[in-house]
DNA sequence: GTTCGGCCACTTGTATACTAGTCCACAATG
DNA sequence: CATTGTGGACTAGTATACAAGTGGCCGAAC
């Protein structure tokens, strides 16, 4: 767990690395953590460890009880939700934003990014397609001229990361998420605000569609109720 | 400013003290904090005054610089877009994700506080008024069921208070506030999505047109460029 | 008078020490 | 055997100490 990211602080790095480690269930939900037990295993001392469990209560992917411990939060559909719900405020708003006349400078990163995601289905490249959609998602928050939305989206996407990289992705997933892909983009290029809000939405919720599915598969990261 | 919220930890008043300094201007833009002094001034020590700090920096009401010191943050036309970008895309989903048919339980509260509004502005109580208005604004985004909305709603708030805290408010302001208001409303009840969420884009519109005004009146708060 | 250089006071970032509270195991007692 | 109390080993919250770096002041040299 212990490489640090470059540029930023050790509390940065810490943040990244506890960040990574959650999502994707190397600490799976409900396991205990100390924060001595974090420093060593990053390296640090307490106080950026501190720093970097505040910011993942903030995303509910930890939950502090003062004297007792933190915890990694079991995937709660209510938490999912609310992500969702932020997501879909902002990349919906962001689309609605988008100016309305589209020159060539700016529609061309995003027609590169669905022909990269085109040849990364083909190639059943997992990875780089979520980093494409990723990808994706973040040109067409900045359509709105708004850098807040896709910062703040990302930091909701975190309770959805998690959904995501535990369901099992077979190739008529990836081909259906590029068809919505492509059917968003359409609708923004051509002008078409309602129909890029219907397509986005539409989009969005797919994720949450999964988790019934994931539920089933890893009950031991609910919170059983 | 010394004084504490009783329920939270030292690190939550710190943070509450802050903000209500730097909203009300009691702490001016271009200020020079440090951290010591902060950590004087409330009676703790500099740990909970940087968790204060972390907090107020994702709101970008402050600024900090490593090995220079932390600064409270001009008044940026572009922050106070971010925020209002963040409020109306949540707020709008939020009256959107409204359950079509209200019961009489979750309409009341709105409509007593749109009666209390009324009876405020004919007296020209503008602090119970802003209350108000925060509360109804409160009620519209719990009719989507989820708390976030109004979580990260009152945090982008930050920005927007500090600007709507410096315009000096009138009879007319706070008559044709009301008449938004009302006119929110109305739609949400009707059931008519697309009404209630072109009457509330048009009401959180408001607070962003002052800003011109202000800037004329306050230019030592604005950044200079 | 101007400019350059070094020192110093002060900043945040990080590490460590101390405080107060919770849980659990285990022993003593009914 | 069951129950209760008690001590110890943890926890996070807070305070303090140390490290690394910045800017400004002040004096000396030109």
């Amino acid at each position: 767990m212990g490489e640090r990211a470059l540029g930023g602080s050790v509390g940065d790095g810490a943040y990244a690395a506890l960040r990574t480690a959650i999502v994707t269930a190397q600490l799976v939900p409900g396991r205990r953590l100390s924060e001595n037990e974090l420093a060593g295993l990053i390296g640090v001392s307490r106080t950026p460890v501190r720093e970097a469990l505040l910011r993942l209560r903030d995303e509910r992917l930890v939950e502090v009880v003062p004297q007792l411990g933190t915890f990694v939060t079991f995937i709660e559909e209510d938490a999912v939700a609310d992500a969702h719900f932020v997501r879909e405020s902002l990349e919906v708003n962001a689309v609605r934003h988008a100016p309305s006349i589209l020159d060539a400078g700016a529609l061309r990163p995003i027609e590169d990014n669905l022909d990269a995601q085109e040849r990364a289905a083909e190639v059943g490249d997992d990875d780089a397609f979520a980093r494409l959609d990723d990808e994706l998602h973040h040109l067409l928050c900045d359509l709105s001229g708004r850098s807040v939305a896709w910062r703040l989206s990302e930091r909701a996407r975190g309770q959805l990361d998690r959904v995501r990289r535990l369901s099992l992705p077979d190739a008529g997933y990836r081909r259906q998420m590029l068809a919505e892909h492509r059917a968003v983009v359409a609708a923004v290029a051509a002008g078409d605000a309602d129909g890029a809000e219907r397509e986005l939405r539409h989009h969005l919720r797919m994720v949450l569609s999964s988790l019934p599915d994931i539920r089933r598969a890893h009950p031991e990261y609910f919170q059983e109720i």
